[in-house]
DNA sequence: GGGAATAATAAGGTCAACCATATGATTTAA
DNA sequence: TTAAATCATATGGTTGACCTTATTATTCCC
């Protein structure tokens, strides 16, 4: 029933799913997320709209359908199946998690999935925090919130960490942004600037747009 | 330095050394093996001589180069490496671990491979009984011979299954034609018949391409 | 209400890896 | 030695997923 998917349509689905499933995402942001152009995006769309995999609303932009959610989930729950493999198992660097298990999803049949679910004892979270969906497609996102909308001087505690480029992770981990943290948010500069952060005993200035993919809890 | 091979060019170079590492192939033959037309493998031939990784003796057929057996043997080695883990620690049928171990392989980072080799254990054969090549490229392939060299009554062990097609490999186990059984070889039929061999309590018979891939060692 | 920013679409191009059909070259076996 | 079989090559076509450049449509904010 459920035809193959290509490496490429799990890539928009799986984004989709990350940008936040259920949500209006714009096509220009997927576009960024995915690293190509507008108009290859806006192509994209299109035939996986004409899948049924995406619903557009023109200028306002893109959501999952019914099956394009079931699809995504299915893609996120290898995604994190692999990186919970990859780090507890075979010990890999934590900011090349996403990246290496990016490339061995796409190549998972079913049945490896679940058997690996098995092999890990059907872990709940990835080693970036982020919820693994089930294998009926059932999903909780998390109750947390991106770190950008947390009121000046909180103290929150990280739940997850959505970037997927190993540099943004490396940069994250090496300033001790990790899954279960807590920081302080001290102050956040004008005009779309920095964060500053307490973490442990030191400062960390962190970008806008990076401080989006850090979910928190507030204490 | 080593550029990324394809996912197309792995399986020309993969091909390549299951038909016999060092062996002159016709390109008829590889283009059986991989599915594809002799004017689609002859095409990919060209491309693979002018990247230096096949050599092209026009009549004769096409031999791996230095660099494409090196390749071809790291292609070889994570394709044996993921059947043990989805053998071993999976319990994946054995039928289908080639079929599941070959998308896996064309997405295995080296540090992954590595890792993965040290997760197992670093072994020297996958399940099927071909022998693993090691990190550093070095290989050392079986001492066997291919089922249908054997002279009639002989009686010999199977060392490895050189099929790589699911029903194929189903179809052998099912008559227990597995590595470490022992089987006799009864008669040959003529014109290119089927062997009678004696497996365990019965009597199978056996196609004489199939029986190539067979390999067995005279007891 | 109008202009800037954003989004959509149109047109034409690339690239890898396949395909079919047809013609020529070489090898092999009767 | 000659015909059949195998192999090589030429030509032209397809598909998916990208690209650029250019034009048109819509939204949003001053």
């Amino acid at each position: 029933m459920t035809v193959q998917l290509s490496e490429s349509t799990e890539m928009y689905l799986k984004a989709m799913a990350e940008l936040g499933v259920g949500d209006v995402v714009p096509v220009g942001r997927l576009a960024g997320r995915l690293g190509v152009t507008n108009v290859s995006a806006n192509e994209m769309v299109h035939r996986l709209t004409e899948q049924g995999l995406l619903s557009h609303m023109p200028y306002k932009g893109v959501t999952l359908t019914v099956t394009g959610r079931t699809a995504a989930c299915s893609v996120l729950r290898r995604q994190r199946l692999w990186e919970c493999f990859l780090y507890d198992h075979l010990h890999i660097e934590w900011a090349k998690l996403y990246e290496l298990a990016c490339s061995l999803e796409h190549a998972t049949a079913p049945e490896v999935t679940e058997a690996l679910a098995v092999f890990l004892g059907d872990p709940k979270f990835c080693p970036r925090g982020n919820p693994i969906p089930a294998a009926d497609g059932s999903f909780a996102p998390l109750h947390g919130i991106p770190l950008c909308d947390v009121p000046m001087g909180s103290i929150v505690q990280v739940l997850a960490v959505n970037a997927t480029e190993t540099d943004v992770l490396k940069y994250l981990q090496e300033r001790d942004i990790l899954p279960g943290r807590e920081v302080t948010v001290i102050e956040a500069a004008p005009m779309e600037g920095p964060l500053t952060l307490r973490v442990g005993d030191r400062d960390v200035a962190l970008g806008l747009l990076l401080s989006e993919f850090v979910i928190v809890e507030v204490k």
